[in-house]
RNA sequence: GGCCCUUUGGCGGAAUUGGCAGACGCAACGGAUUCAAAAUCCGUCGCCCCUAAAGCGUGUGGGUUCGAGUCCCACAAGGGCCACCA
């Protein structure tokens, strides 16, 4: 080996951080350059370490930053540790040291990891969110937010101050709910919340109240909400938490239960959150998948009369009303009740049959008869002690009761049954449906399973409908006397528009996207500011008493109840002020806190002032924010979901300059694990030799035998900790089979790499064997970025062989005692060319994120090098200079050493400027083009770059191989795209 | 079940965006060097075929076009996300 890659790495590693080489300059000292953030989702630092995943996104954005620091920009490019968080707390319960102590030493892990790979992070800038210098700031984040509210009418966040003058004044009045309601004095304003009547003004309510209002508005409140609460993590987790009934961590069942919670009012947002996608530069299928988080959809709401067996007047308007409808009846007295549903298909009105409250629907009681009570009962029973697990284990099941009572189909007075069933959900729409089974699914089999009416509203546009199917796709109204024949989205808009006339529905936009539940029961996260008075009133804290710091326990083990570890720090939770004392919130931030604006505090990280200096934000996050953000798919929609949701806020109240954080984002593909090969014996029974097998994997019997499993070796290294023998596979007409003995079938396929599996590549180890410029080289050749992979060691060979080729063709070989010989001659003049389309051609690909095809290049380059070399021939300096320039952002260990070398000592090339191309020598002066006849290719012919057509058609002709196709036929048509190739088309 | 994506040699993947399919790397095969090996170098390498010509060839079937890996329709296989969301 003639290059030590050991010592060499080490030494540039040791020269950037000692030389600050990779240091952003702050917009003062920047003068006139232009600015690139590039950002890494910055990891969480785990006990078990760097995983190949993780260099695969880092290397990628390190070589956008290397590339764009030689084109002059002044970049960004920073690294930090997402570090508080479940695994933390578990572990250090499992092995009893505070869980700072196996942060701090996974932290330390992780930067040695990350350094070992010559990345270039500006590492004056690194952040850590269990810091309580950063946690701070993530703490004053959530002051803003509970200092807010969200205004409606203006579709922003407010101060929460506004509000109160507004109440003050007169212009909102408040519900007996507690929510705030329009006065209705005023017109053109509305409503905030809730439904208008009994309002108060602000000066009759209770100090109390007061504050329970303003607690209801605000963007961060509390709420008892049914949570995920898991016994075996003692917390509750967050709805995306928990998979299949049971925890994503650890696995342990989950419950549905109801407490006190913070709730942050992320669905106030649903709106923009959809809408600046189109700002965003983006994957569309990540777009996508937002969009359906949010799950936006545009429908109606629709009252239904309570019938409670009396006749109380069918048909009659309704007696309560929402919104800005009906100002006429707003004194009128109360009489029957509402249900309100919200549905998107208003056009099949006339077929809803009968309606499904959900179980915990507030209107169960007054519905239910005397008659059905006990049903009724046992089924809420049931229901509420059934997980969320338990209710979709089956969904194909459906259950329910009948409550004894009736509604009253508003469009055309007609009386329908009114049942409850777990199918329908509290926590979305109203908690209550009009059932039409002719065109829903899930109301179809309720139907069909008690038998209930199922009526056919609407028919398909191109047939005649069906009796006894469940159509539930858009088509033509039928049986419906308002809408007759009408299509689906015309009769929509008229159904609606009908029963906003009559005061007894509306258009209505319903989301999918709940409120974010943003307080968990643990020790390791970010207490919350706030102070709760005797009576449960929140109170935040002064800005000036953060950091609120997390108290010192020694123990921190969860409660085994709800009440979360913190409760246990009794010096720290009561706080006396005014006379008065006050209880510290004990809960504390789920992990996605620290990482929803850690991109902010990179651009400042030492300021103890702001969370951000303005200035230095309004510059670092110009453009719409980080140029580009480069992260797995596993976090399309949570963290950037709920970053974007932050950084909205902020933006709203003034803290930041642009409305999106992330202005481009890549995501780079899974790399899975080493290919493995089942090995089949086959029908005839032959036997498997041991030199083939190493395992037999007796889980999996398929029916051809015995299965067996083997790991393909591929140059006698250990793999997996295994040394494993040699398994050549082939193709044949049967398929896969091993070489040595055809009668073994072959099943190639890649996995997950996981622990459990054993397939897990360590890139310490590849370091050590090959160095980190053929590991970084490795994983930008291995395909696109955002594809996803197969790992296969093998392979590495190619970029290993390629980092020697080009020491030995520019520095020599010392074992063979052969020294390059590098000298001022002319380069020659087609290498030359090849040389200038190389660095126009990196450059784009570069600038494309199309790594493997740019390295390529450089193979090619260096191919062309050993020729030189093999033949004893000197190395031109301008092309090994520039050669080496190009190089620098792929391997940039080994280029620094060649251009020490070159250059002869200097500074490094980090920021030497990227080499240009001359355009005179992209061209060539002949052109060798295809010749097709019908399309097919039949020849070549040579011409001049500047021919016209009709001279390459002449000689396009008589080129080789062509006139054997054309003789004797009529050639109908002859083609020629300039530059591009000759057709003819013959009859 | 819904939405989205992918499919090119033995393998990973290229293809200037509708214009020479298979760049580059791995593996394999033949040779040189070597006492031998490693390393290195030279050559072959989609299928069919003794070879050549011809033919066939980008998951399958159809279409548009002078021309399709690329665009359109249908189907199949694999993967991802969501999943009783009215």
């Amino acid at each position: 080996m003639p290059y030590n890659f050991t010592p060499i790495e080490k030494k540039w590693q040791r020269y950037w951080l000692e030389h600050k080489s990779f240091r952003a300059l702050d917009p003062a000292e920047a003068g006139e350059m232009k600015k690139a953030y590039v950002l890494d989702m910055f990891p969480y630092p785990s006990g078990s370490g760097l995983h190949v995943g993780h260099p695969e996104g880092y290397t990628a954005t390190d070589i956008y930053s290397r590339y764009l620091r030689m084109k002059g920009f002044n970049v960004l490019h920073p690294m930090g540790w997402d570090a508080f968080g479940l695994p933390a707390e578990q572990y250090a319960i499992k092995t009893n040291t505070h869980p700072r102590e196996t942060t701090e030493t996974n932290i330390a892990n992780f930067r040695r990891q990350i350094q070992m790979l010559g990345l270039s992070y500006d590492w004056d800038r690194e952040v850590d969110t269990t810091d309580p210098e950063y946690y701070r700031w993530t703490q004053w984040i959530f002051l803003q937010l509970y200092n807010s509210y969200f205004d409606p009418t203006q579709r922003r966040a407010m101060p929460i101050g506004h509000l109160v003058n507004e109440l003050q004044n007169d212009n909102y009045k408040v519900g007996p709910d507690g929510s705030i309601v329009l006065n209705q004095t005023q017109e053109g304003l509305e409503v905030i919340a809730g439904e208008v009547g009994l309002e108060r003004r602000w000066s009759e309510l209770s100090v109390e109240e007061q504050r329970g209002v303003l607690g209801g508005q605000r963007l961060a409140y509390t709420d008892e909400v049914a949570v995920n609460w898991c016994g075996g993590l003692g917390t509750v987790l967050s709805n995306e938490e928990v998979i299949d009934g049971k925890s994503e961590v650890g696995g342990y069942p989950v419950e549905r239960r109801p407490m006190r919670q913070w709730m942050l009012r992320i669905t106030a947002y649903a709106d923009r959150l959809v809408e600046d996608l189109d700002l965003l530069q983006w994957p569309e299928s990540l777009k996508e998948m937002q969009r359906n988080w949010i799950g936006r959809s545009t429908g109606a709401e629709v009252d239904f009369e309570v019938e409670t067996g009396g006749d109380r007047g069918k048909g009659t308007e309704a007696q309560r009303h929402r919104g800005t409808e009906g100002e006429d009846r707003g004194g009128e007295e109360g009489g029957g009740e509402m249900i309100t549903v919200f549905t998107t298909r208003p056009d099949t009105l006339y077929g809803a049959t009968f309606m499904v409250l959900a179980p915990e629907h507030g209107l169960v009681g007054t519905l239910t008869t005397e008659g059905q009570r006990v049903a009724v009962e046992a089924y809420r029973a049931a229901a509420a002690g059934k997980s969320e697990r338990d209710r979709m284990v089956d969904a194909k099941t459906k259950s329910g009761v009948f409550t004894g009572g009736y509604a009253v189909n508003p469009i055309n007075g007609e009386k329908v049954p009114v049942w409850i069933a777990d199918y329908v959900l509290m926590g979305y729409g109203t908690g209550a449906i009009m059932a039409v089974p002719a065109h829903d699914e899930r109301d179809f089999a309720f139907a069909k399973q008690y038998g209930l009416k199922i009526v056919t509203v609407v028919k398909p546009a191109d047939r005649e409908a069906k009796e006894d199917e469940c159509f539930a796709d858009e088509g033509v109204a039928i049986n419906s006397p308002m809408i007759e024949g009408l299509a689906t989205a015309e009769a929509k808009a008229k159904v609606i528009e009908t029963l906003e006339r009559e005061g007894t529905g509306k258009r209505r936009i319903q989301y999918k996207l709940r409120d974010w539940l943003f307080s968990r029961q643990r020790y390791w996260g970010e207490p919350f500011p706030i102070l709760l008075d005797s009576a449960g009133n929140s109170y935040a804290i002064g800005e000036e008493e953060l950091p609120l710091r997390l108290p010192e326990m020694a123990d921190f083990k969860p409660t085994g109840t709800p009440e979360p570890p913190l409760s246990k720090a009794e010096d720290w939770l009561k706080v006396r002020r005014d006379g008065e004392t006050f209880t510290r919130e004990t809960n504390t931030m789920p992990q996605w806190a620290g990482s929803c604006w850690y991109y902010l505090r990179y651009i400042d990280p030492k300021n103890t002032e702001r969370f951000v200096d303005p200035e230095k934000e309004k510059y670092w996050m110009g453009g719409g924010g980080v140029d580009l953000y480069v992260g797995g798919v596993e976090h399309a929609v949570l963290h950037l979901l709920y970053a974007r949701f932050w950084h909205k806020v902020l933006f709203d109240l003034g803290h930041v300059s642009s409305p999106e954080p992330f202005a481009k984002l890549v995501n780079q593909g899974l790399i899975l694990g080493e290919m493995e090969y089942h090995f089949f014996e086959d029908e005839r029974g032959q036997a498997v030799s041991a030199a083939e097998v190493t395992d037999v994997d007796e889980e999996n019997s398929p029916e051809f035998g015995i299965r067996l499993f083997a790991t393909h070796k591929p140059t006698g290294r250990k793999i997996f900790g295994k040394r494993l023998e040699e398994v050549l596979v082939e193709k044949t007409k049967e398929g896969f089979v091993t070489r040595a003995n055809p009668a073994i079938r072959v099943d190639a396929r890649s996995f997950k790499m996981s622990k459990s599996r054993g397939n897990v590549v360590n890139p310490d180890d590849i370091v050590a064997d090959y160095g980190a410029d053929v590991l970084r080289l490795y994983e930008m050749y291995m395909g696109p970025l955002e594809a996803t992979k197969p790992w296969a060691t093998r392979d590495i060979t190619g970029m290993h062989r390629f980092i020697q080729g080009v020491y030995r063709n520019l520095v020599g070989d010392e074992e063979e005692n052969r020294v390059a010989k590098i000298a001022d001659v002319a380069t020659p003049d087609a290498l030359d060319r090849q040389l200038h389309r190389a660095i126009k051609k990196v450059a784009e690909d570069i600038e494309g994120l199309r790594f493997n095809v740019a390295i390529a290049e450089l193979i090619k380059l260096n191919n062309e090098l050993g020729r030189l070399t093999n033949d004893g021939k000197e190395i031109p300096r301008d092309f090994a200079r520039t050669f080496t320039l190009l190089l620098a952002p792929f391997a940039p260990h080994l280029a620094e050493e060649l251009w020490e070398r070159l250059e002869g000592g200097g500074p490094s090339l980090a920021r030497h400027a990227w080499p240009e191309f001359d355009a005179a020598k992209l061209v060539d002066s002949m052109l060798e083009l295809p010749v097709q006849v019908n399309g097919k290719l039949r020849g070549k012919v040579t011409v001049a770059a500047d021919a016209g057509e009709a001279e390459v058609l002449l000689a396009a002709r008589t080129a080789e191989g062509v006139p054997a196709w054309i003789e004797g036929k009529e050639v109908k048509k002859a083609l020629y795209v300039p530059k591009k190739l000759v057709n003819f088309v013959v009859g």
